[in-house]
DNA sequence: TTCAAGTACTACGGGAAACGGAGTAAGTGA
DNA sequence: TCACTTACTCCGTTTCCCGTAGTACTTGAA
């Protein structure tokens, strides 16, 4: 029940949910998957369906039509450049500080 | 007033004070200006202290003796070591990220 | 000398949302 | 029939992000 069990985290699940659905629409479970196996996070329910929620509503995904009892999510536009600059800021933040850590201590 | 102002963040404050303590230690405001010149991010004062205090009390950085009323911080190994995981993690999600953003999408 | 601006931090509280447990329900395979 | 997987909904708890306000000292220009 505890918000991100007092880890520190190196990617909040929007970013998560926005990187999975780069590759092609997908439906909840199936990010959940992608995930665990691309990031090594597993996303719980609460945690999953809440973000995309909230991607939904701000337009960064889109719900598609849908078949039988799943609800896939394709991301839009917005959600692919946000995505693309958000993920531009981390590769040169990852990179700058990799060196910081390779230069630094004695 | 709200958390995270309802954008998708690329990073949380935790991971940004770690990146720029690695570089040398620091005093909380110094930090603040670090990560804004380098992460384009401005950490308000109760994000920066909390944080910083919730990072001490997890031994990821240590306070250091002080000067006058600066409170300089070091990263701790036990902190440098959790940084360059999270790093690297970064820079393979980013990576891949970027990768599937070219590939996919008409 | 006065006053604005910068430095450096403390104290406080609201509220978004991360998180997981529990529940539901359908499908699959042994 | 039963266990397991898939796929999702609902909900309560807790974290902690974030800004505002305030304190206090220093510096430098008017």
């Amino acid at each position: 029940m505890a918000r991100r069990k007092s880890e520190v985290a190196w990617a909040d699940p929007t970013l998560l949910i926005l990187g999975s659905l780069a590759a092609g629409p997908k439906h909840g479970y199936a990010i959940i998957l992608d995930t665990k196996e691309n990031a090594d996070i597993t996303l719980g329910p609460g945690t999953l369906y809440g973000a995309l929620a909230r991607l939904e509503e701000r337009g960064l995904v889109r719900a598609l039509p849908g078949q039988e009892r799943r609800r896939p999510y394709e991301i839009t536009a917005a959600g692919a450049a946000l995505l693309a600059a958000r993920l531009k800021a981390m590769r040169s933040f990852s990179a700058h500080g990799l060196a910081r850590l390779r230069t630094a201590r004695p």
